[in-house]
Order: structure tokens, then C-alpha cells, then sequence
DNA sequence: AAAAATGTCAACCGCAGTCGT
DNA sequence: GACGACTGCGGTTGACATTTT
């Protein structure tokens, strides 16, 4: 980061909103509309850069937004449209009106992405292991060794190998999909069997759920969006948050 | 009561897409 | 087509609040 909090920097201020700065930007949107946001300083005074303004007007200064706690309605909304798009949160936002994309990603992060917490907290060991798999995965995939017919015919989630093609039907590359299916599949699994014997069956079935489900939304970022790449398995794979 | 841990959320950053020149 | 300015998105940070020990 290197700035100082609430302190200027080349000009711009940075850090917490005023009661005045946010009532100079107002009266700005109201005199020239939402857009712009470069121009906010020079016709206002407002000694914020335009990608400041923009985010302080969507996230909180708009008066369509909707203020309080998330109803439980708009939780399962949440839920539905994550497991389905991933962490496009502003995709996800469109849906629940009022409600800014920064507000609902925070939302997930507190409420939902802490039951995985258990899973990223395990020790060096299992990370270990499950660094040498992927590595030996990706490795198998170079090397053109996955026959995916047969991959595809093992007994192990067969639902969700079907749900999976339905959902995601136009992913880059079905070899890479399955291939790190896989990989979650055993992350998961290994995960649960490194769980303290104190856990309930319940406790690791949601908690490997939760990361399945961290899963999709991965999987979705680095294939279906844009910021797609063909090598993304090996993005995933030095993904620190991802083991 | 105090310290530590955890939760919450506003605001920042970098990156990528779009648009005008 | 190349380039720069602008915009939007998702990930991350840090300050403050709350809860737990």
C-alpha cells in the first residue's frame, strides 16, 4: 500500500469521507449526473480521485441503496446466484437491488467463506501433500496422460460430475475441468480425514461442501469470464488461498 | 477488568475492458 | 491499429467494534 491513512497523497486525499466531502459530491451528482468522476475534482474542489468518488457514490452515497442487514430472502439469493456465478459480485448485485456488489462480497467473506476457514488452516503437512498432487497432476495433464473418457467413468460424485456439465457446459478445456475436479475431490477428502476426531460428520460434510462450492466459484473465474487463460490450472495452483 | 481474538465494513489497489482520439 | 483516459470489477487491507478468554 504505502500510503499514509487519511493523509495526502500526490494531491489526493485518501482515507475516510467527510460529512463535507461527501456533501460536495453529491451536489455534483446531482448537478452533472453519475460519470465523470474524473471531473469531480476539478469542478467541485474535492481533493479525491475519480475512482474515490465513483466508489464512494456506489457504495454508499446512492439513495436507492438499501441500508441494514441482509434479509435472510436475500441470502438464499446470495447463495443461489454464487453457486452459479462464482464470485461475480457484481453480476450477483443485479439481482438484489439496493444492494452494492462491495456489500455483498463482504457479506459472503463474513458469513459463508469462514466455514472453509478450518480447511485453509490445516497444517504444512497436508499442504504439502496436497502441493506434491497438484503438482503431479498438472504434470500428468502436460503430459497428455489423462484420458478423460476414463476419468470421467470413475464411480467417485458421478452427481456432481453431471452437475457440473450442466452447469458449466463451456469451459475452455475439459480435461483441465475434470483434472482439477479431481484435485478437489481428493483436497476435500484428504482434508476431512486430517480433521480432529472431535469434528462431527456433520461439521466435515458442510466445511467440504463449502469448499466444493469455493471450488465452483473458482473454477468459474478461470474459465468462463473473460479473465479466462488457458494455463489457469496453474494459476489455481500457486494460488496461496487455494490450499 | 484487561488483553487477545474475531468480526465487520469502508476504502484502497491493480488489472482489464471500453471508448474516444 | 495504437494509445491514453476513464470506468468497473474483484481481491485485499486496515481501522474500529464486538466477543471471548
Amino acid at each position: 500500500m504505502g500510503s499514509s491513512w487519511g493523509f495526502i497523497e500526490e494531491g489526493w486525499r485518501k482515507g475516510p469521507w467527510t460529512a463535507d466531502e461527501d456533501r460536495l459530491l453529491i451536489e455534483y451528482v446531482k448537478l452533472h449526473g453519475e460519470g465523470r468522476w474524473n471531473s469531480v475534482a476539478r469542478l467541485t474542489g474535492l481533493r479525491r480521485n475519480g475512482k474515490s468518488c465513483r466508489l464512494r457514490w456506489v457504495n454508499y452515497l446512492r439513495p436507492d441503496l438499501k441500508r441494514g442487514q441482509i434479509t435472510p430472502h436475500e441470502e438464499r439469493i446470495i447463495l443461489e446466484l454464487h453457486a452459479r456465478w462464482g464470485n461475480r459480485w457484481s453480476t450477483i448485485a443485479q439481482s438484489l437491488p439496493g444492494r452494492t456488489d462491495n456489500e455483498i462480497k463482504n457479506y459472503w467473506r463474513t458469513h459463508f467463506k469462514k466455514k472453509t476457514k478450518n480447511l485453509y488452516d490445516n497444517s504444512e503437512k497436508s499442504r504439502a501433500r496436497l502441493w506434491k498432487r497438484q503438482q503431479f497432476q498438472q504434470q500428468q495433464r502436460i503430459n497428455n496422460q489423462v484420458d478423460i473418457k476414463k476419468v470421467m467413468s470413475l464411480p467417485t460424485m458421478p452427481q456432481a460430475k453431471e452437475e457440473m456439465a450442466i452447469l458449466y457446459p463451456n469451459t475452455i478445456d475439459q480435461q483441465d475441468q475434470v483434472g482439477f475436479f479431481y484435485s478437489m475431490v481428493n483436497n476435500s477428502t484428504s482434508m476431512s480425514q486430517s480433521k480432529p476426531s472431535s469434528s462431527s460428520n456433520e461439521d466435515i460434510m458442510w466445511d467440504d461442501l463449502w469448499n466444493l462450492d469455493d471450488f465452483y466459484g473458482y473454477f468459474i473465474n478461470t474459465t468462463t469470464c473473460n479473465k479466462a487463460t488457458p494455463n489457469c490450472l496453474q494459476t489455481m495452483a500457486t494460488t496461496p488461498a487455494f490450499y
